[in-house]
DNA sequence: TAGATTGTTAATCGATTAACAATC
DNA sequence: TAGATTGTTAATCGATTAACAATC
């Protein structure tokens, strides 16, 4: 898709937020209406910052009137590139990965349109290769490159022990994957063009650990 | 414990980052001193940046020099309140909810100074209720007050469906929990002086989305 | 029309970077 | 001492908020 100008991190981690609200409203049918002044409110925002974030994308709204909550929802679906279907693949199934597929694959069935989809399954644990898990076989990693072409793999969730998270990364961008979730307490290093969002959770905790100071 | 004054969000969360690569160093033996250009470096901040944010809590280094690491390190653990025990509960045993469990002990029982702990479990599923998971009971979230004195639990992790998340959290704050780390794709509102970090898992995949269009 | 709300520009706020004196 | 690196201040950059004309 061809983009506007470079839009800042900042924005884009917005924007989930806002579909999550509208999803909401449009699936209970709640209202057909909303302003910036609600929709920030239940995102956790400023109006004017909504306003703002939504005004890199285009013009979605009506002065004196609002924003249409399912033509803004469709809009914000296809700017997020969540209009089609996005295939991942997960390595590293421990109990962690595990329950991510199984947590993926609960959301997907249950929602039509969350199109999100975990399709793919890699381990090199002798114990674990070439079984089936949830309905998927489990690929080797050396298996990374050609299951990604051939199921069409564009995001890798990672899943690893820590050791061996950059080693995987490294294998991921040179199979074509161009996101990664990274889930192993481990600094990746990935080149430019390749995305790389961290969900260490053990950072988090640290971080929460904090406040109980205070 | 005394606190200096008003310390910005954007710093604490780089915090644990420096942690992470001291704890690395330290363990490894390879070094006894890190200058702020290497510490950066390794975490991924700029050496201004990580002076200007150390600078806030003391004077930790020696001009000419660097920091001393194992040094560093325990000032941070001390600035992170990870120098004792912090005892967590976890609310939802589902799949995501067991697969953390599972983590938490694995890694605190490797690791001597890992001192996160989760060591109570909450569920309102009857199959669930008064059995034992990983040695520990499982407790209806009824008796989350009565076990958080007991326990004296600081933190919680919440892993329940979104829906029943915000009373979860409602609950927690009632029982004197003071940091919440929630797993549940829902916006948790919270009193201030409790905390809340979001460990939303779809919304980071949905931001990842976002840059496959570019 | 009158009231409301958008899209957008200007003002403010906060965070990061650059620079350098202090000093090990 | 000479070289290196800290702690800190000033400069820059970027993000958020305030304000308001346009307009539904």
């Amino acid at each position: 898709m061809m983009r506007w100008k470079k839009i800042s991190d900042a924005v884009v981690r917005r924007l989930p937020l806002y579909l999550r609200v509208l999803e909401e409203a449009h699936q209970s049918g709640e209202t057909k209406l909303m302003s910036s002044h609600e929709l920030g409110e239940r995102a956790g925002v400023s109006p004017a910052l909504v306003r703002k974030d939504l005004a890199w994308f285009g013009e979605f709204g009506k002065q004196g009137v609002g924003y249409e909550v399912g033509y803004l929802r469709e809009e914000l679906r296809k700017i997020l590139n969540l209009d089609r279907e996005i295939r991942i693949g997960l390595i590293g199934v421990g109990s962690l990965g595990h329950a991510l597929v199984r947590y993926n694959q609960q959301r997907y069935a249950e929602d039509s349109h969350f199109n999100l989809h975990i399709v793919a399954l890699f381990d090199n644990d002798p114990s674990k290769v070439h079984r089936q898990l949830d309905g998927m076989l489990i690929h080797p990693i050396d298996a990374l490159a050609e299951v990604t072409k051939q199921e069409r793999l564009q995001m890798a969730i990672v899943t690893v022990p820590a050791a061996a998270a950059q080693q995987v990364a490294d294998r991921c961008v040179e199979a074509g994957i161009r996101a990664i979730l990274n889930f192993a307490p481990a600094k990746l290093v990935v080149p430019a063009g390749v995305y790389l969002a961290n969900a260490d959770v053990s950072l988090e905790m640290q971080r929460l650990a904090y406040y109980l100071g205070e």
